[in-house]
This record gives structure tokens, C-alpha cells and sequence, in this order.
DNA sequence: CGCGACCTTGATGATGATCAAACAACGTGG
DNA sequence: CCACGTTGTTTGATCATCATCAAGGTCGCG
């Protein structure tokens, strides 16, 4: 379990979708499935950004409990804590390609700086909404709405209308175990299956393998999300 | 209920306290307590930085259902929204005194984007503790952990060791009411009540009015709040 | 003094956790 | 290629925590 041992898939510096509006370049780095990035404790030494894959952010309290505070998607920045500190461990999902710079590059930088605040002023919009399913919502809508994530089209506060053409037959790949799931929304392991495997009773999702399922009525489940 | 409403209120420009490693100056605004300052569905305009007072922010699910999402501590911004529109409406809590600029302002300030960078990290990390209290803490731990922000300095993630003298002479006023202080906890007015009785009966507070107390044992209360 | 808002306390119930066991998927090695 | 072990998932039975429902009680204020 590799964690600031760079050295070995370090490389020279990428150019390519990473560089816009005049970001200064960083460095890459490359993970496979399950590795991780930082611990908790660690102190807050670059900036990352998710060029490709996932990554998956959590805390363990001293028990053992485990909350995955959240779900980093390509494109979104990450590694901060609470700039000193690593608030939460970060590990990939699936075979991950970072862009990082050093912490105090993006002190320096404005265009960084302003990317920054755009990515985390939005993400911290969606915690907001992660907070409200979090504390306020039933099991089911729990579930709907993680499943929701996968049409990003309409994951949005906004309904967009119609659905995109085809979406039912769409292949999502959770990437995450029953357990994992469970620890993004606040529930065991058991409810989280048991809701899924309702759900596709009630003919809203089916199964392709086990952690792959098709959306068969993205209507029906956005409304038993009861996205606000 | 006044929103964006600042005419009566609005005041040249202020200078003190707030004006820190070259921020552009932004105006003054000025709340009692209990007043909106914005509602979930307003544009995002401006960025709000909470000079004295407090602001809750929240969300409210259709069927009613709430949502405390955040409690602001002076000299935090807020107000950003997604980037476009906001994603839940803003409270004083007490009589409240605001700085603010126009959006754009912020966009094309080095100095404020820093500022906001550096104020949204560290609030996302605290939203991730957040997260975890809503996720997987029980209704006494939850209670307990909300109880520590009244003593920032034991509040941290490290225990600061010996904790202020005379901490339990100090009367700390909650500035919510049960409802308030369960929506923000993910828990119902009658359970936060109980919880606090409890905590009472066991001597760890002290009640001086209904919504003032005493924190008679901050070791006692970290302990129960499972601060990972 | 009396009203209204908020809080406390008790009784009951529902949702989801826990405990337990069987089952499916997958990789390994015979 | 299949038996086997491992790991993760499903499903059922039971339990605990917290929500809900329902009275009273306290405080502050006109």
C-alpha cells in the first residue's frame, strides 16, 4: 500500500485535457485499482486533480466505522485537508491517472487558484446535497439517488427534461462493493443490497453482472430520490 | 422576509477587521437575527464573507423535510452556490453584520480567489467530518460533537492537551432551538432534548437558561463525541 | 394573568442494524 | 476442465435506536 512513494511511476509532465485557461502544468502520476493515494494523517503537501478513473475519499473513526465522505470524478480537485492536515484517506476505485502540482504552486498561481475556487465552491454545493441525503432521507431514496449519478445529464438539481436516448441500455459499472456503497450513504451493507435488489423487483434498474446494472427508468427512480 | 432586498441596509464601505492580505474592499450589510439572505432558488451574485453574528444554511426537501447544512463562523464566505444558482437558503441566526462583493469581482481578484481557496478547503473538510457525523455517529455522539464547536479550541482534530481554564464558568449560548439543532444533526427536536438532558444528568453540562449552558467536562464530551 | 412558543418526558412503533446462514462469482491449482 | 476456497452478495429473523405521537410543563411577554 504505496502512499507518498512517487518515485516509481512519476512522470516527465503530460500535456494533454489537463492543461486550460492557463493552469501551470503539473506532474502525473499513474495508480492502479485499489491503491492509495494518502492517508489521513498525512500532511497536505500537493494538489491533485482527477484526470481519469476514481477516487473514493473516507474516514474511519477509532472503532472501525467507516463514512466515504465522497466520490471524486475526472476533473475535480482534491487533496487539501484542512490545509495543513489530511482530513480523510483518498483510494482509487479503478486504474487512475492524477494530475498534482506542489500546495504552494497553487498559492501562488492565480489561475490555479481561481480554478480551485470554482471546482471546490461547486463541490462543496454538492456535500450540501450529500448532508441532506445523509441526514434527512430514507434508505431507497438514498440508493435512487446515488444511482442517479450515473446519468449525469439528470443528476442535476435541474430535471432536464427528457432522458437521454438510449440510456437504458447503458452499461454502469459501480466500480464499488455493497460495503462501499454502504459507507457513502450511511447505511450496511445488507440494506444497500436489499434496496438495489428491490429496485430491480420494481423493474427501475436489472442487473448485467453484479456491479453492473442498467438504468431502465431514470424517471421513476429520480423521483423516488426525491432530489430537492 | 427580505432576500436581495439591500438597499435599506447597504452601507458605503467598511474598513475595519476585514480587510486582510489585500482583499478589494466590498461593501457592508447589515441583519438582525432570524432574516434570509438568500433562498435556495436565487441567482448566485455575490460572495458573502460573515463579519460578526452567525448564518445557518439550509435545504428543504419537498414533503418539508430540512436540513441544517452548515453553521457559518465569522470570517468564512459563503454564498457560491453550485457556481449558477444557489443550493439552499442562508439564515441569521443572531444580528448579523456581512461583507460581500459581486461575483466577478471575485473571479478576477487573485487576492479574494486565494482567500476563497483557502476558506472553502478547510470548510470541506469540515463538511467531511460532517459527513461522518451524519453517516455513522449515534445521537450522543452527535450531540456531543455539535456541544464542541462551543470550545474551538478543543473542537480540532488533535486535542489541544490541557483544555482553557475556567472553560466551565463560560456560558455559551446555542442560538438554536431543538428543531434547528436536530436538523442540523440529522435527528428529531425530542431526541436532541433528551440528549441534552442526559448529558446534563450525568454532569458533563449545565443548563444557566434554556438555550445557554455551562460545559462542565470538555475531556468527558470529546470522548463521547468520537472526534476521529 | 394568560397566551403562545418552545421544551421536556413518556409510550409506542418503524426503519434499518445486527446476527446468521446459504448462495453466487471468480480465481487457483490439481 | 472442474473441484475448491475465497470473497462478496443475498436473504431471513430478530433487535435497537431513534422517530412518531401525545400530553404536560416552563419561560417570556403583552
Amino acid at each position: 500500500m504505496h502512499c507518498l512513494t512517487l518515485s516509481h511511476n512519476l512522470q516527465p509532465v503530460p500535456n494533454e485535457a489537463m492543461h486550460e485557461a492557463g493552469l501551470p502544468q503539473g506532474q502525473s502520476l499513474v495508480f492502479g485499482a485499489r491503491e492509495t493515494i494518502y492517508h489521513e494523517v498525512d500532511e497536505v503537501r500537493h494538489v491533485y486533480r482527477l484526470v481519469q478513473g476514481a477516487v473514493m475519499l473516507y474516514q474511519i473513526l477509532s472503532d472501525g466505522r467507516r463514512q466515504v465522505v465522497d466520490l471524486i470524478a475526472p476533473g475535480e480537485f482534491f487533496g487539501l485537508g484542512d490545509g495543513t492536515l489530511q482530513d480523510c484517506s483518498a483510494e482509487t476505485l479503478v486504474p487512475t491517472r492524477l494530475a498534482f502540482w506542489d500546495e504552494r504552486v497553487a498559492a501562488s498561481s492565480p489561475a490555479l487558484s481561481r480554478a480551485l475556487t470554482v471546482s471546490l465552491g461547486a463541490k462543496l454545493a454538492r456535500m450540501h446535497d450529500h448532508a441532506t441525503l445523509l441526514g434527512r432521507k430514507t434508505a431507497t431514496e438514498r440508493v435512487a439517488s446515488f444511482l442517479m449519478r450515473f446519468v449525469p445529464e439528470c443528476g442535476g438539481r435541474i430535471c432536464a427534461g427528457a432522458p437521454p436516448v438510449g440510456y437504458e441500455r447503458v452499461p454502469r459499472v459501480l466500480a464499488m462493493s455493497r460495503q462501499e456503497i454502504g459507507d457513502y450513504l450511511g447505511l450496511t451493507l445488507e440494506t444497500v443490497s436489499r434496496t438495489l435488489n428491490d429496485l430491480k423487483r420494481r423493474g427501475l434498474i436489472a442487473f448485467v453482472k453484479r456491479d453492473v446494472i442498467l438504468i431502465k427508468d431514470i424517471c421513476r427512480l429520480c423521483r423516488l430520490a426525491s432530489l430537492h
